[in-house]
DNA sequence: CATCATTATTTGCATTTACAAATAATGATG
DNA sequence: CATCATTATTTGTAAATGCAAATAATGATG
C-alpha cells in the first residue's frame, strides 16, 4: 500500500469528515447537531420509521440512536409511538417543532451539497454518487454471512 | 431536497461508515483499532510526524489523539519524542513492536480497497479517488476565513 | 533578559458512543 | 394457552470524543 491519498476509505473518511466537523458546527446555533439532522432528515423522506429502520438510515448505532431519539424527545422534535402492526417495535413521528427545524436545516444542507460538488458537472456529480452506492452495495461481501431462513 | 440516497453528504457517510465498522470488527482481535490504524498507517507513510500533523492527516481531533497516543505508547506501538527543531511540538515515532503490528494491518486495509471496488475498472477507481480529493478541496470555501499572516 | 503574543500539546469535564446483557413482544409449536 | 425461539428496543457500563481552559515553549520586542 503506498500513500494514504491514493488509499480509497482514507479519501472517504477523511472528505466525510469534513463535511460532517463543518456542518456540526454550523448547526450548533440552531439547537441541533448532525445526528440530529441524520434522523430529521431520515423521518422527512419517510416519517413513522422504526427505531431498527431509522439506525440503518443513519448509520447510527441502535444503542446510541435510542438514547439520541430520548434527547429529542425531551425537546419536542419527535414523538415515540408503539407500532401499530407489532408492538415489539417503535415508531418515530415527527413533531410541528421537529418539522419547523427540519425546514431550517434543508437549506444548510442543500448549501453543503452545492459547495462540496461546486465544479462538478451533472454527470461528473451523478458518476460520483452512482459510484459511492456501488462501493456501500460492495461490501455486502464482507458481512458476517447470514444464516439462510426457511 | 428529495431522496436520502441522491444526497451526496448522505452517501459518503454511508459508505465510510459501513467501511469503518466493518474494518474495526476486524482489526480488533489483533488488539487494534481503526483509530490506532490511522496512526500507524500516517507513520508508515511519514515517520515522526507532530501531533498536529497527525490529527490533520488522520482527521483525529487533537485532543482525542493525544489520549490515544497514551495508549499507544502504553502498548509499546509508539514512542514520543520532543521534536528537534521545535520543542513546542512532540514527534510521534512507532517502534519495532508497532511495525508489526502495521505489517498485519496492511493486508487487511489493502483487502478492503479490493472490496470496495470490486467491480470498478482503473479508470473508474480513479476517477472516483480523484472526486474525493476535489470534494474535500472544495470545503475550503466554507472553512473559516483565515486571517492573513505577515 | 523580562514581557507578551503566538503556536503546540495536554488536561478537565460533560457528553456521546458502543458492546453486551436485559427487557418486551411476537409467532410458532405442542 | 404455556413454552420457546426469534426479533425489537432499551439499559448498564466503560471507553471514546470534543470543546474549552490550562500548560509549555517559541520568537519577537523593548
Amino acid at each position: 500500500m503506498g500513500p494514504l491519498d491514493g488509499y480509497l476509505p482514507y479519501l472517504l473518511n477523511r472528505a466525510g469528515s469534513r463535511i460532517a466537523t463543518a456542518f456540526s458546527e454550523e448547526v450548533r446555533p440552531l439547537g441541533a447537531t448532525l445526528q440530529i439532522w441524520r434522523v430529521l432528515a431520515a423521518l422527512r423522506e419517510r416519517d413513522g420509521r422504526r427505531m431498527g429502520d431509522l439506525s440503518e438510515t443513519t448509520s447510527i448505532e441502535v444503542s446510541t440512536l435510542t438514547r439520541l431519539v430520548d434527547g429529542m424527545e425531551k425537546k419536542g422534535l419527535v414523538a415515540r409511538r408503539r407500532d401499530a402492526a407489532d408492538a415489539r417495535a417503535v415508531a418515530l413521528h415527527v413533531t410541528p417543532a421537529g418539522r419547523r427545524l427540519t425546514q431550517r436545516l434543508v437549506p444548510i444542507a442543500e448549501r453543503y451539497e452545492t459547495v462540496a460538488l461546486a465544479g462538478f458537472n451533472a454527470v461528473e456529480a451523478e458518476a460520483l454518487k452512482a459510484a459511492l452506492r456501488r462501493l456501500y452495495a460492495n461490501m455486502d461481501a464482507l458481512e458476517k454471512p447470514q444464516r439462510l431462513r426457511g
